[in-house]
DNA sequence: TTTTATAAACGTCTTTTTTACGTTTGTTTT
DNA sequence: AAAACAAACGTAAAAAAGACGTTTATAAAA
């Protein structure tokens, strides 16, 4: 047993790729399994999200932080803390119950919900550790406890986030094109949108800039890159609301 | 000692009243005091909010709903949960450990913090048991343990909520007028809006009904009372983003 | 009864943003 | 050199936002 780990708390992390090539906004999921020992039979199979009690001694962020580099290796990616699931029937599914009893922790356990947001081809799944594996948002499989309701409130944010805050470029690589851009907001928002006015708009913010670059090793004509500029986008927000009464 | 109550996990409440008359947006607040019993020393004499430990059979939200019940004697308040704390030095001041020692609790408490939001006449502070207060957001007497931070962040949450959500109308009468909506705005805001245009905008808006009814009992020309239509507002915003992309 | 003070309510012109959709350009492949 | 095609540009109309002047209805004072 951890004696550093607070029981009844923990911290679950709702981890989101972008896959720029298949234009697909995923979850990473892991695989919970359990069979009995006596007759074999498949108790639990289904996916969960990563997650661990906080420990003693560390911030809420900091678990969170934790639990992303023990499953993708990764720091310093963008994470927000959305929302804290503590009802008490939240883990009283009969496959919850017997997993529990399994693992050995108490089923009344309030945890605090993270996103995380990142690119799918910064993650190494090759070699890891709890065999995680990519799902559409769209198309997330069977999963436990009350993962899917978690999901479903992490997307949810992002969905209203994202036209709000400029947290879109976390999902893309630092160089980017207009129509990467379109396309991430197409597949996180589930609309169309006209290329010619979104290109328009997007080329007009001043925090958009146009690099010295274009694309390379395409077969078509070759799309100018961009990047995104914090410092300008904080200069120009830091006295504008971003709608208007 | 309460054997119902889940030691470590608490939910504090940030109750934001709207005072229509001062035009000023409150935060209701109880007294923290605590004198040596040997040398009556003042130990502890500022504010906090009102707050209590998730009993062990209730949801978050029924914590929060208790909690403000007890302080207010209201039901039924627009209430959104905004955040966890749960740093472990986020109660490790002097004064705090003089008051955790008396009051007998856990120090490494994790808070999930709601806010509430009301008008102050639907408040009776005459016979509170808390002897509680109402203070402007804007001038915030000192505070205990972290709740400066947590007011802070419901405060930073509610600016932003108010301009894409209808939630303002959680802090009105069911009877308004353009002009009250507007002051209410530059009070969260803390800006002037051009009451021309504002009004134009707000009447504009389908889901602002215009009653057969006048302000009675003013000196001046009584303004035209309107009220909020949820339904129409849920119809129209179904199929729309509020900010175009 | 008339006048006055004042907040409520209306109006208009200009600028900016959004929407809808047609056209041209530059690169790679054939 | 031509074809294919995504990238990139353009334009006109409609809607929304912004700036600011004017009128109106009421209570209270004269």
């Amino acid at each position: 047993m951890n004696s550093k780990k607070i029981d009844n708390i923990s911290v679950d992390c709702v981890v989101f790729g972008y896959d720029i090539n298949a234009k697909s906004l995923n979850v990473l999921l892991i695989k919970r399994y359990l069979e009995s020992k006596t007759t074999q039979e498949v108790l639990v199979n289904d996916h969960v999200l990563t997650g661990y009690h906080v420990h003693k001694e560390e911030t809420l962020d900091q678990t969170a932080t934790r639990v992303l580099k023990e499953l993708t290796g990764l720091t310093d990616q963008y994470k927000k803390q959305f929302k804290a699931f503590g009802n008490p029937d939240r883990l009283t599914s009969k496959k919850d119950l017997l997993w529990i009893e399994n693992e050995g922790f108490n089923s009344r356990t309030i945890t605090i919900a993270y996103y995380f947001l990142l690119k799918t081809e910064d993650v190494d799944l090759e070699n890891n550790p709890y065999s995680a594996t990519w799902f559409p948002v769209t198309a997330l499989p069977e999963l436990g406890f009350d993962h899917e309701k978690i999901i479903l409130e992490a997307y949810k944010d992002l969905k209203v986030k994202c036209l709000s805050e400029p947290i879109i470029f976390k999902l893309l690589p630092d160089k980017f094109t207009i129509n990467e851009v379109q396309d991430l907001y197409q597949s996180i928002l589930g609309i169309e949108i006209d290329n010619r006015n979104f290109r328009r708009k997007l080329i007009n913010k001043k925090y958009i800039i146009a690099l010295d670059e274009k694309q390379v090793g395409v077969s078509k004509k070759p799309a100018q890159l961009y990047m995104f500029s914090k410092d300008v986008y904080d200069k120009v927000f830091e006295k504008n609301y971003l709608i208007s009464i």
